[in-house]
RNA sequence: GCGCUUGUGGCUCAAUUGGAUAGAGCAUCAGACUUCGGAUCUGAGGGUUAGAGGUUCGAGUCCUCUCAGGCGUACCA
């Protein structure tokens, strides 16, 4: 249900009548309840311009509007609003087939695009840290959005998996543990214990180096070797996402690696559009307006990350056909992707059409806003911070009797994930954010336990209920009118997070809904004695329809619900 | 130095992309229960949106300057 633009159809036909041309303008949602659900502020702009004062010109609108399908009333504010009201009897037909839907209402696309979604990149050499959480559940939201709304969304999981480490590391494996099942539990530690045999052994950082060499030209122990490493390391990050409920498989993987055939080729080419220039031995494009030139070729021959990236972006958008390229990436590395961004296209490696993004987010911090370490200094690993985010939500747990071993077990797991990423997907995410425990695991604001208790509750009404929801509904009071629209404003929402890239708008979204409903619950009993049978049959769907609503929100989160908590 | 970015009640965050009296949660205070799950709801106090100018019918939002913080500044990714 695209709500805002039905009601801009019903302006613009006014607009038409009226004989005002203008270019297309759009209703916003009214700020408070008295101003009815909608409202245009159009006038205002327009009177400039028609040399009419704006109420006169809103007044042209209202005399215009058609009052007998969506708008039933409309009136004329301070300067020149024009506020909306919606046809109650329309939204309860609205509602009653969204309940009906399986997709709740919510159309798909008519014309999906291809959508390349670039989140996570771990690096192989390392355990993967709370710094890629963010990338990590914002990309998969983003992900999960897009492919909800219809487009074709392909998930590309760009993890470092070259570089010169891999020679000191793969070089220390076939030392320490050639079949990597004992000593590469702990990749941090490896790495570690594999620099200070570096640091300390002469022969060995030959060694080390002479494998870089090796793997690079492809010398089949070695590579056996890095492969063995990768496969391992990788096999950390997919117990992560397990963990985190996060949709990358081994098939989104596209490596850094991947990619190394094709860096001579784009070398090549950008010497045939002659955007190279030789500084102090490296090939470098200077960017007009830009100080720091890109540099795609070291001078001892080496390849950089911009080079990497650009064969990847030629890839995207060539061989993978994508339309939009969206990379979600630290807000650090801005000025990186400005630069390849306008390389890609000025060399023509990504057409003029395609949409090159970044999703930039910010740092996570701890509680006196310095960056997030564990107690002595280092960085946090985020399978700890899972784990103890589980053991966390146990102590959250009200009411354990009730439930097996097993099942708290799986129900900590639901709650204290969920309450890690909602927290992080509920604010802004180009602002650093305050990491705290104690407030996304609380009941009370806008977290994902007051969202989970919401759906539980609307599903122990339907338990006590048990019976056939029949009969229409009604939109009897103004809770239920309010609940109804917000109802509706779905996929206008979805559509919006979906543009910006703002997972926060869902989460907001949610909880206003779910705060509304608290108020209509409280206010409009349900099951409550001397409520008439069409009533109860009514606002049973309302509920039925905000659980469901809720329920599909925090799927595209990657948050799961519970029937009872 | 240059560039990017942020600054909103005591705290954590919003503000439909320039719209009406800047909204929530926490904390504080005051109410509502023989609970359709009170893990709830109703209400109150608390703001010169860092500061100063400007643009216009209208600015937290756009422009300029100042102050304060964060980040980035050519062969790491």
């Amino acid at each position: 249900m695209k709500l805002k633009s039905q009601i801009n159809d019903v302006i613009k036909n006014a607009f038409v009548k009226a004989g005002i041309e203008h270019e297309p303008m759009s209703v916003t949602e009214a700020t408070k309840p008295e101003f009815g659900d909608y409202q245009f502020n159009g006038a205002m702009a327009l009177a400039k311009r028609l040399g009419k004062n704006p109420r006169q010109i809103a007044e042209m609108i209202m005399e215009n509007l058609d009052f007998s399908g969506i708008v039933v009333k409309a009136q004329i504010a301070g300067p020149g609003f024009l506020n909306l009201w919606i046809n109650p009897l329309w939204i309860a037909q609205q509602v009653q087939s969204a309940l009906h839907d399986e997709r709740l209402g919510v159309s798909k696309r008519e014309n999906p695009i291809k959508v390349v979604v670039d989140y996570s990149g771990p690096n192989m050499a390392k355990q993967m840290h709370v710094g890629h959480l963010r990338s990590t559940i914002i990309g998969d939201t983003l992900a999960n959005l897009l492919t909800f709304l219809g487009d074709e969304v392909i998930r590309q999981n760009h993890i470092g998996d070259w570089g010169t480490q891999f020679g000191m590391l793969i070089a220390y494996l076939e030392e320490t543990d050639e079949d990597g099942s004992g000593s590469l539990k702990d990749l941090e530690q490896f790495y570690k214990d594999a620099k200070e045999r570096f640091d300390a052994d002469e022969a060995f950082a030959d060694k080390a180096r002479e494998y870089v060499v090796k793997i690079q030209s492809g010398d089949e122990h070695c590579l056996k070797l890095w492969q063995k490493f990768i496969d391992i390391s990788l096999r950390h990050c997919e117990d992560v996402y397990d963990k985190l409920c996060v949709k990358l498989t081994r098939d989104d993987v596209k490596a850094e690696s991947f990619y190394n055939k094709d860096l001579p080729e784009v070398i090549e080419e950008l010497l045939e559009k002659n955007m190279l220039t030789k500084s102090d031995g490296a090939q470098c494009i200077f960017l007009e307006g830009e100080e720091i030139p890109v540099i795609v070729q070291k001078g001892d021959g080496g390849y950089l990350y911009a080079t990497t990236d650009l064969a990847a972006l030629r890839y995207r958008a060539n061989v993978l056909e994508a339309k939009r390229i969206a990379y979600v990436v630290d807000a650090r590395q801005g000025g990186h992707f400005k630069q390849v961004f306008k390389v890609a296209k000025e060399s023509g490696f990504v057409p003029e059409d395609v949409k090159l993004e970044h999703i930039a987010f910010g740092t996570m911090m701890d509680k006196n806003g310095k960056p997030f370490k564990t107690r002595d200094g280092g960085t946090v690993k985020l399978i700890d911070l899972l784990d103890e985010a589980v053991v966390k939500a146990k102590g959250a747990i009200k009411d354990k009797e009730g439930y097996s071993k097993e099942e708290v077990e799986a129900l900590a797991k639901i709650i204290g994930i969920g309450a890690v990423k909602y927290a992080d997907l509920a604010i802004n995410r180009e602002s650093n954010y305050i990491f705290n425990w104690d407030k996304m695991l609380s009941f009370d604001g806008n977290t994902s336990l007051y969202m989970q208790y919401a759906y539980a509750r609307i599903q122990s009404i339907f338990r006590k209920f048990n019976g056939e929801i029949k009969g229409d509904i009604v939109i009897g009071d103004a809770l239920e009118h309010r609940l109804s629209v917000m109802l509706l404003r779905f996929e206008d929402m979805l559509e919006s997070a979906a543009d910006n890239a703002t997972p926060n708008q869902i989460t907001a979204y949610l909880y206003d809904l779910a705060t509304l409903f608290m108020r209509f619950y409280e206010h409009n009993p349900i099951l409550k004695e001397g409520v008439d049978e069409k009533t109860k049959m009514s606002r049973l769907q309302l509920a039925d329809l905000t659980a469901k609503t809720i329920k599909q929100g925090l799927d595209i989160l990657g948050i799961e619900v519970v029937d009872r908590l």
